[in-house]
Formats: C-alpha cells, structure tokens, sequence
DNA sequence: CCCCCCCTTTGACCCAGATCAAAGTTCACT
DNA sequence: AGTGAACTTTGATCTGGGTCAAAGGGGGGG
C-alpha cells in the first residue's frame, strides 16, 4: 500500500497531476487545509476553533442562493459543491466546482453573484461571516492566504475560458476528466498493476457535465463513447470511470485531432 | 458641460453604467485609484512614490510574455491592455481587459499564466515587483484593497464564461460592446441631444474582438453589421462606434432573438 | 492627390454540435 | 424480484457559425 502510493505520487508527479496520498486537513484546528493554519498563530486558531460549525448538505441540496446577500463562509471537508450561473431564459453554466480543502463564499462581500449547491453529499465547517470577518482584519497572514486562493482560482478560471472559447467538444470531455481525477482527493484508487490509471467516481451527473463545459447532454455522452472507443477511457458504469493511462487523457485534452 | 455631465451620469446611475466623469487619479500619490490611496496612510504614499516609475508602451508592444518570471506590478494610468492565452497549436483567447485604474501583475507570484500586450498606447505606472511586496506585510489595508479588486476580476471572468460557454454570437458581440461602453473611462462623449446615447472608439481590432469572444472575425463583423441594421448601433467607421440607445443595447445582450 | 496595404465586409458552402425522437440502463422503492 | 422514473445512450436531421474566397473601404506614405 505504502509502496503502491509512493508510485502514484511519483507518476502524479511526472504528469504534474496534484496526487493527494489522504486530504490535509489540520490537527489542531476546524479548517480542512494545513496551509492555512500554517498562517495561523495559536490564538487565531482558537478563535476559529470557537467560530466554526459542522454542516452536512446531502446532494442536491441548495447552500447558497443566486443573488442573496450570503451569511456563511465555510471550508469544505468532504464532497463537491457546483456554483451556477443562469440567464432569464434558463440556460445555465457551471463557473467552479469547489473540492475538499476549498473555501466557499466572500470574505467581505455581502452579496454572492452565483448559486452554491451540493453535487454530493458535502460536509462543511462553517464560519459565521460577521464573525470571521472581525477576525480577519487582526491576522492578515489569513486574509493573505485566502487572496493566494483567490488568486489560484482567478488561474483556473481564465484556463476555463480558453476552454470554452477554442476547444471541440472531445477536448473539453478530456480537459474535464482530467481536471476532475485531478482534484478527487482519493487517489488511493490508482491502478496496482498500473501505475499511470486512476479509477474513480464521477461527482456530476451528464447534464451537470454539459453545464460545465458549455455543451449539451447529448454531445457529452456521444464524446465520452468516443474516448471509450479510442481506449483512452472505461465506463465501469455511469458515475465510474477508469483511466488506463493518464497520459493519453492528457493529449486527447489538447489535441483537436479531426478524424 | 457640467449640465451635460450631470444628465449622462443620471442616466447611467439608471441602467447600471460605471459612468466615470474622469479617471480617478490620487492627487498626492503615484497610483491612478483614489480607492487604493484611500486606504494608504502617509509613509505609505511616499513610500510607493519612490518605488514607482513611469512608462509608455506604443500599441502592439508586449508588456509581458506568458511564463515568463514576471518582476512588474503596475498601475494602468492609460490605455488598454490585453491579456491573452494561446493553445499549442495558435488557438488564441483574449481572458481579460486592462483599462485605466486597473492593477497589472501579481503580488507575491513568480510566474505569469498569460501574455500582456498594449491594445492601444498605455501609460503604466510601475512597482518594482520586490519593492512593493517588501512594503505589503507592512500595509495589510493595501492588500485587502488588492485582494477585493481580485475578487472583481473574479466576478467579471466568471460572467465571461457564462458568455463563452451559452450565449449566441449576436449576445455576444452586443456584451462586448457594452462592455467596453461601461470601461472606456472618456464618457464625456455623450450625446448631447440624447442623454442615453454613447459615442466611442473601440480598443480592439475586429480580429481581437474575435478573441475575446471566442468567434471568428467573420462572425463578429456580420453581427456588428446586423445590430447596425436593426439601428441598435451606428458604425462612423471601423474603429469609431455610436449608440443611441443603450438600452437597446442592454437588450441585445441578452436576449436571443431568433429571427 | 493617388496608391497600396491592411483591415473589414460580403458571399457561398460546409460541418460540428444542437435539436428532436426513441430506445436502453440503473437504481430506488414497493 | 418487479416496477417505474430518471438518467444515459444512440439515431436522424437541422442549423449557427466556421471556413474559404473575393470584393470593398481607409488611411498613411510617396
């Protein structure tokens, strides 16, 4: 096991994927994420210790909505959260996905300009905003971590749109099971025999995947046979997914290869 | 004049325009954002006037090559800059748009994920990048003003996806245009007789427009040509654009109106 | 004042992905 | 286990915007 794991870590390195042998969550203090607390003084970790509180939002379940002036900001433990965006008319996009470790809501910011709601079942610690934020101007070694995350996210963001304005519909499919055998944090799943697959659950559901990548259902589903015909990819079943080789995943995402 | 002014900024209180009668230049300091000056006590302001530089960059020319080590931090004084990102094999976007009073650059970061390039002539106001973040632990009020500025850069790019990802080309060359309606700070040019009207010369190329919105030159001027025939704009000429109702506009944006 | 180059527009045609329709899976609930 | 509803796949057809090609402007330089 220990062994297995030092192999995956080793090749998640070479393909510069961010293998997670377990999550880092902090010892001492609520927050999920170890850099963080590395930030923190003692006192602030008991403060925060004192603030936060446990939730569980089973899947489906709304934690924000679009528009309302927001009251909570909260690190997630477990499970994916989805932040939509939707036009009068109805169409929609998903704008970020938030994994264990991640930080929902805006230091700050009284109104929130997207809907937050679970994927998954999700587990959240959560800050009471008024609170958190009467902390924060007192301990700017916090709020300089939470700008580097916003700032990581801003990155993601942009990568998206690159995405969604010049990629084909294969590449967009690969760049997102990429992204998301990237972020699950249980990599433990890896392939013993072979250490370049990875084998894991799909947080979204087909219609979800559409709304993420600007394209309809029925695209989604007829690229992700395609994959599945090229052997880039397997479906164990709907949600299950096994990728021989990470690699070939990697290269369908950038290679618009016609035909 | 002033009479004018006061109707036009009336008027885009009303239809939410950032109406800006002239950029906002602190008068005792270097930076071009009264907002961020605010927030800066004396030692501050003399402090970033030492550190800070001033240079012009003719139209076209590169500020900052995409990953490379970037060692500048600067304060757009005028101009427009553009940020892109370019796929292996040439596919190109524009991400995002710099106008006067915006921040170029990262704090606290090596490398930059994009290509900077002046749109137009821009006048830049710079910050050593060591210098300046030698004096940000010291001026947490400083970082907070930058860490909120990142979040409307969020904002802003996550609209934009929503715009890549499910709106039509018309949709699409209508919110650009009113995009750059809101940004381009020389507003003085509203129609006298028409207090809604707006009159301005665009930053960007056909070709750049095309980048930004993730379409072809093609499409982008058969749609300008289409939202000229419906009377929702007048071109003067190809740079040089006339709206007479920006409410027209605002309804083109985000109303697909087949046929 | 004219010419040339570059940017833009317009036209003709095509194709990737949308739309509409129907059949196949999966899984929760009885 | 049986059943139904929701999700997914597959097929047929359509279309918005891409691609290729050629014809206008506009403005700077001679």
């Amino acid at each position: 096991m220990a062994r297995r794991s030092a192999t995956a870590a080793a090749v998640c390195e070479e393909l510069s994927l961010s293998y997670v042998e377990s999550p880092t969550r902090c010892g001492t203090c609520a927050i999920r994420h170890k850099a963080i607390c590395a930030a923190l003084c003692a006192d602030e970790i008991s403060a925060l210790n004192r603030l936060s509180r446990r939730r569980s939002v089973p899947a489906g379940q709304t934690i924000l909505g679009e528009g309302e002036a927001h009251t909570i900001f909260a690190n997630i433990v477990s499970g994916v959260v989805k932040l939509t965006k939707t036009l009068d008319d109805g169409r929609q996009h998903i704008i970020g996905l938030l994994f264990a470790s991640d930080f929902l809501g805006r230091a700050f910011r009284r109104d929130n300009p997207y809907f937050a709601e679970a994927a998954t079942d999700v587990e959240l610690c959560i800050f009471p905003a008024a609170g958190f934020e009467k902390l924060l101007p007192d301990h700017p070694g916090l709020e300089h971590r939470l700008f580097q995350f916003t700032l990581s996210e801003l990155d993601a963001c942009q990568e998206w749109m690159l995405l969604l304005a010049r990629k084909r519909a294969e590449e967009r499919v690969a760049s997102f099971l990429l992204m998301i055998a990237k972020r699950v944090p249980n990599m433990d799943c890896l392939h013993t025999e072979n250490p370049g697959g990875v084998r894991f659950q799909l947080p979204l559901s087909r219609a979800e995947i559409s709304d993420c990548l600007g394209l309809t259902i029925e695209t989604v589903s007829r690229q992700m046979t395609r994959l599945k015909t090229k052997g880039v990819i397997e479906l164990v079943n709907y949600r299950e997914i096994v990728i021989p080789d990470i690699r070939a995943l990697q290269q369908a995402a950038y290679e618009a290869s016609p035909a």
